[in-house]
DNA sequence: ATTTAAATTTAGACAAATCTAAAAATAGTT
DNA sequence: AACTATTTTTAGATTTGTCTAAATTTAAAT
């Protein structure tokens, strides 16, 4: 495994919806920040080694193998983060591109070692669940926090947008993995959000309440 | 810096002896296990880059720039070793491989941060100092263990030969760093030397003693 | 059912890092 | 000093991953 096949594994893990629908290139390519002839050159490349499956104009598939080598980048991708912020004093908006490059390292015995030695963590510092090494997540019966209804209540426990900025946004309004948010109001016009938490209320737009999940509390 | 500029940089980093001649192409070539002609190319450019300075035919020697990015994939090699040692269980002879790998990964914050969290280590798990941010070394006034006359001893600091059979041969007959090692007896006819250590005494190789660094004590 | 637009693939080129084989320079030896 | 052996460089080819531009296929709209 290249580190570009690694990355575009990734991409197609992340990229693949529940539904049957394949990958479409366009989509991988603009995911890696390439072209899409580059795309359909590595998607080829993946056919052959059967990593995915793949018919011409209709998008690619991860077969079993292509699966688990995704799930396993990833893996490594989110023990890296917690290891940065749990031990090397990072911030959850710091954590992404070094993982970016600790994810490719090739040590199984590394891997297990680092997971026992953080105490077998099930979610990364935005909330994402860290795959067994087996390529298996235990789903959590998670909900958008715009979901819920005025008078409902819901711990945080993970983010749709990873995105620098919207981190360091919920850092200023003092949002975090764990705090329980109370919906105290919403506005029809434009579904912004009255919140209440940490004995203060705040009102929030409603890409911060599509951003954010929760659990029913 | 591409990673095979660093291990270029690296690899005539340590091949430079403090004399002043340069490292010649098929010493480089050998160490980085590649044709000499590879090695040509590769030095010219690091040549067009600065990072050495390259007289056809006459080898190559770093500049200051060179030298400082050298430094520092070792410093951040021998850190990671440290790591891997102290806090993942690793064994001395098992670390080498990933360190190669993890020696590459881009970012200041990371490389200090785990300085901080390994309490500022001066040398890896080998003896091999590690250079600080500006790629100093402290010197070491550590002499080969060879260099002993009987009844003498020494405090064992570091090692010339780190391979993974030596270092599990050390491992084999309880030699380590910290150890405190006497000079019983020297053989003059194959110059292996009788040491005494932890209450026990041990006849080893001419091999073994020219490939172990004590402090005198 | 055509025509137009969008998505996707192909063809050909390029930079990085490597190789083999051949040429050039240096070092060692008579 | 001339010849030989070794070292080093050059020339040309190869692989990986990328690009642009053109061709092809599919989807959408008359
Ligand atoms: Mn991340
Ligand atoms: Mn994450
Ligand atoms: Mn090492
Ligand atoms: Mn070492």
């Amino acid at each position: 495994m290249t580190l570009s096949e690694e990355n575009y594994l990734k991409a197609i893990y992340h990229l693949s919806d529940t539904e049957g629908k394949g990958v479409s290139t366009n989509k991988l390519a603009e995911a890696m920040e390439t072209k899409a002839s580059s795309a359909t050159d590595m998607i080829k490349k993946l056919a052959d080694k059967s990593f995915v499956n793949y018919k011409k104009y209709q998008g690619v598939k991860l077969t079993k193998e292509g699966r688990l080598i995704a799930a396993s980048v990833v893996r490594k991708h989110r023990l890296w983060e917690v290891f940065l912020v749990e031990k090397l004093n990072f911030n959850w908006d710091e954590v992404h591109e070094v993982a970016e490059q600790l994810e490719h390292v090739k040590s199984e015995k590394l891997i297990e070692e680092l997971d026992a030695y953080l105490d077998f963590p099930t979610v990364d510092p935005h909330g994402d669940p860290i795959p067994d090494k087996y390529g298996e997540i235990q789903a959590d019966k998670k909900v958008l926090l715009s979901s819920l209804k005025p008078g409902e209540k819901g711990i945080c426990v993970g983010l749709e947008d990873t995105s620098k900025e919207f981190l360091q946004y919920l850092d200023k309004i003092k949002i975090s993995l764990g705090i329980e948010l109370k919906v105290l109001e919403k506005e029809p016009f434009d579904n912004s959000v009255v919140l209440q938490f940490n004995d203060q209320q705040l009102t929030v737009s409603a890409f911060t309440t599509t951003n954010i999940y929760v659990r029913k509390s």
